[in-house]
DNA sequence: CAGTGGTCTAGACCACCAC
DNA sequence: TGGTGGTCTAGACCACTGC
């Protein structure tokens, strides 16, 4: 029994130009002809284009500009290998993890540190970290671009009493990073947990990372144990789904 | 500087049908109004409201069905814990590890194997497993319930040379399932890596997993090694996105 | 100012379900 | 047979871009 019915006119019309572009007719980069010139070539409504345009759009195929015209999108996907990510070799190639996922695909790394100092836990953290609902934590909050293009937000928090009087607080951390940094406050992290939903952006996150508002992000929650099992540090990253492919490795316990 | 410009209608209902849904107006597994109904309570167009569910719907909380009405979804997310489902403790709970992590929320798993025997192997597998594309392989297809509802695909491909003559080619795997046979077969899974990927369903898996379109699957390609780091297991997982919350847990190595 | 994509409506037709 | 959601069109107005 095979499936017979035909699918709707405006996923067709999404498959045949998505065809077009992976057959190089619309190289990365380039500009699509407009939504009326397609509702012409394919003999149908400007809306279904539209529609049909949205499906692109919310897989990150095709990057639609209001008063300029839709383009195909030239960014590769990343891939984030999270098991690596810590090991000092990685992270003293550039200036982090990111940086060296980031040159191995040919892209330009750009880091931004928007936020930096003591704040009320938020309840996500706070619960990760085990500590009531508004105690004192630092934060280091991040911005990520990819060739200029933000491709990520990262809120990393750290229970006050550890960050406290330490290069954590600094606008830089120094060789070797945060990580380094909490190896010598006698809080070397050697344990990871990751937890990963998928869901639509908020307004701020879409409005940072250039999303649209049907497109979804990935919402990784790391949490860091030393070695007494404690936790010492929390970042919860935020990324647009279509631009990233996540990768794990571990061995049976 | 702050976001004044408001959202599009469409997200506004959308947001407060969400709303009303949270708030207990519309508990889960109950009937919303019918479209042209709400259409005249929010004073909008049908179309407009149809899209606005089409919203709510691409995140899983409602499930519209043609010609009866749309309901409030009522299976929670169920989490994945990538870590603990190797260990032989969580795969004798019961059948195994998908059985364990549905049973922990109160659901009713059901697995059903749809295929198993040889093939050959098609592209995926067969550079994960490092063998030529068309290789002989054994695989096990099976197809998993939760109440009855269809959560996740799963197809295990093994080389054949690990799997000719043993019980991996038994409709029942017996205690302990696979691993525990390929332990038996001198191929221990000592490691394993796990790829994520976010993407739109194809034909075929929406309709298996009685999917919208529009909303998204998580592929996870599992890979398995032996103490040799020889690949003995690829395992590719198929699951509606909004179903699932993945769990990862490692040390430092 | 002309052209772009974003949104919304009114109206239509269809496939499907329950009665 | 009437009500449901799924799709599509024609037409309109808007915000934004680049000339």
């Amino acid at each position: 029994m095979s499936i017979q019915s035909t699918p709707p006119a405006y996923l067709q019309v999404a498959n045949r130009i998505n065809a077009a572009i992976a057959a190089g007719e619309y190289p990365p980069g380039s500009k699509l002809p407009a939504e009326p010139e397609l509702a012409e070539k394919y003999g149908v409504s400007r809306a279904l284009i539209n529609r049909a345009l949205g499906v692109l759009q919310s897989q990150g195929l095709v990057i639609p500009q209001r008063g300029r015209g839709t383009f195909v999108n030239a960014i590769p996907q990343i891939i984030r290998n999270a098991a690596t990510r810590q090991q000092r070799s990685v992270r003293e190639e550039g200036r982090g993890a990111f940086d060296a996922e980031l040159r191995r695909l040919g892209l330009t790394p750009r880091s931004e540190l928007s936020q930096v100092g003591q704040v009320e836990a938020p309840a996500q953290a706070a619960e990760l970290l085990g500590l009531e609902v508004g105690s004192p934590v630092a934060i280091r909050r991040r911005e990520m671009f990819a060739n200029d293009v933000p491709v990520q937000l990262a809120s990393s928090y750290i229970p006050w009493d550890i960050a406290e009087g330490t290069p954590i607080l600094d606008q830089d951390t120094g060789q070797g990073g945060l990580y380094s940094r909490l190896s010598d406050a006698g809080h070397a992290p050697v344990e990871f947990e990751e937890t990963i939903d998928s869901r639509m952006p908020t307004e701020e996150e879409a409005q940072f990372l250039a999303m649209d508002r049907e497109q979804r992000v990935y919402v990784i929650s790391r949490v860091a144990y030393d070695a007494e099992q404690r936790p010492v540090e929390v970042c919860i990253h935020v990324m647009p789904a279509h631009q990233w492919q996540l990768k794990y490795r571990w061995s049976a316990s």
